[in-house]
DNA sequence: GTGAAAGCGCTAACAG
DNA sequence: CTGTTAGCGCTTTCAC
């Protein structure tokens, strides 16, 4: 593998000269750099090098940390990550640290020290201890679907969203408004069902709407778990009309329960879900709509940022969700209503 | 940030011996090495440190490159070499190389190179001459999802896989069997579609049965091209009793699609998918399973072998395949199998 | 067992 | 503009 060394020894110029060129600093005379380049294309050496971070103290790489990496959302903001640092030249390591337990969780950052440069955190609820330990990195770091004071930040609006979903449903004439929540005793503490919970319970009360407990059923946002919770919905006494699901996996199970039960959708009830899954386009699913991969690529841009400023402070964004309104919501008749 | 220095200057000793202490390393008393590793636990010092790379040609990491990282089949894979690499104490670099096109995908091995120590490369059909871009690296590589002679590789039997599912169809009495099918101009020239195909019409020819190309359409491995595609094959005459489709989310969007047709599944058509997708299980839908996360961590486990006896020829590896039988096939009665 | 010293491949500071 | 000279933080001889 040739080296610096061997290309400046072809272009005729010195290993610093060499350095220069390649990184496309000034001061280097264009005809020195074409010989340059000339040189190092003809030795196949990189353009870019990254052989030895020693000398400036960077990795050139930044650190994606979730807690899962093959769910939809989180493979959705990885990606949005990946094509913004790849443009900018920088590499993503990925870490997975739901897969760690007790003591390692608490070495997280020993795994990071010195191993990148940056950190983009993706809806990992981590305990205050742990995010001190993150903090204590020193690098700068950027939050995807949570907030903290010393942390850019780049969220949607929960709440937000969450009353669109359920005011939609109020507006379509809907009374009995049922709700398929995250687990209450979640294992991580995200605030993502608690606040979609909270958007939901705020627009039945400005509409005067009753709530009962008993319309509410938990999930953990999958869909199998949601088909079943569905089934002991439906073997409650006075049926809602339509159903908020805080998430389009959970939507679709409820769906498929509701297939299996012999109920239609949105004849019998109407389902909106939360997100913006494929399978909702597919599915004809009312749903609302989160830029998921832009939340990547604003997170990676965002230290980047950053990077090259590093006295800016952190923003805290919170990006727009649509109402995509399909098929699995209706508006109910007057007769309907009246029930 | 401390340092190796600080380290050893805190425990006593010289720099040599913290790195040969902190490494594993034979020939450090046993009570130095406490007091190192006390030191660097006080001085939170990485007990694996990484910041140069320089003094011993190696990055600790491994880089993993597809053509996609949020579809189900690539994440996953990650997802498993995730885990094993990280085991290892080795980084995972991400590479999306869906995203580059002309020139910049030319260059790959520019951006690879010095970068990682090994490579696995995902269902990625590349070019023979990038192939050779990639060998030319002269680091270890495994393939998953495809073959090379010179490199390592875990697959599944694509074939016996797709024949065991279409044995199954036509151990049910079916004889009227139609092909969900990749799209024959597939941009990228996997071999998966070609092997699958070839698996069906073995069986059909085997058994005798007549094959009618109009009972095949085309899809791209989405649930959206297979439901449009769906809907040309129940628009034909002569419609088979059953389908296989090539994967479980061309399957599902096929049902869905029998669904909008006001079909049921297994009653009117039978359907038997490929993958072992999780919506798979939650659809019941029969099918071939896949060990996808084993191939992720299979692929790690060959080239951490490899960096550490770089002399072994590599081993292609053939993963099995598992028919699940759910409620998407029946078997026919007599009287149906006679029309 | 341990330390001193010489690199690793590269960048940065300073001359010229 | 370019070369020289120090490092960067760590590993690896090679003595002791």
């Amino acid at each position: 593998m040739a080296g610096i060394k061997e290309v400046a020894e072809e272009a005729g110029v010195s290993t610093a000269t060499v350095s220069r060129a390649l990184r496309g600093l000034q001061h280097v005379n264009d005809a020195t750099r074409s010989k340059i380049i000339a040189a190092a294309e003809k030795l196949d050496y990189p353009l870019t090098p990254v052989r030895s971070n020693a000398a400036q103290g960077r990795t050139n790489s930044v650190g994606v940390v979730a807690p899962y990496i093959s769910r939809w959302y989180f493979s959705q903001v990885i990606n949005g990550a990946e094509q913004a640092l790849r443009e900018a030249g920088l590499d993503l390591l990925l870490y997975n640290f739901s897969a760690m337990k007790g003591r390692e969780r608490l070495f997280q950052h020993q795994l990071l020290k010195g191993r990148v440069d940056a950190l983009i955190v993706i809806s990992l609820p981590p305990t205050e201890e742990e995010f001190n330990s993150m903090l204590s990195l020193g690098i700068p770091i950027a939050l995807v679907g949570m907030e903290h004071p010393e942390c850019a930040s780049i969220k949607i609006d929960d709440v937000g969203g969450a009353r669109t979903a359920t005011q939609h449903l109020v507006n379509q004439g809907h009374k009995k408004i049922g709700l398929m929540s995250g687990r209450p005793d979640d294992p991580f503490n995200f605030s993502v069902p608690q606040d979609r919970r909270k958007g939901f319970m705020s627009v039945l009360a400005e509409n005067g709407l009753e709530w009962l407990p008993s319309r509410e059923v938990h999930g953990d946002f999958t869909m199998h778990t949601a088909s079943r919770a569905m089934d002991d919905l439906l073997a409650r006494p006075d049926r809602p009309t339509a159903i908020f699901c805080e998430s389009d996996e959970m939507a679709m199970g409820a769906m498929q329960a509701l297939r299996r039960h012999g109920l239609k959708t949105p004849e019998d009830i109407s389902i909106v879900g939360f997100d913006g899954h494929e399978m909702a386009e597919f599915s004809e699913l009312t749903t609302i709509e989160q830029p998921v991969q832009l939340m990547g690529e604003m997170a990676a841009w965002s230290i980047m940022e950053r990077l090259r400023k590093p006295n800016v402070i952190a923003p805290s964004l919170v990006l727009p969700t649509t109402l995509v309104v399909r098929n699995t919501t209706r508006r109910l008749t007057v007769a309907e209503q009246g029930l």
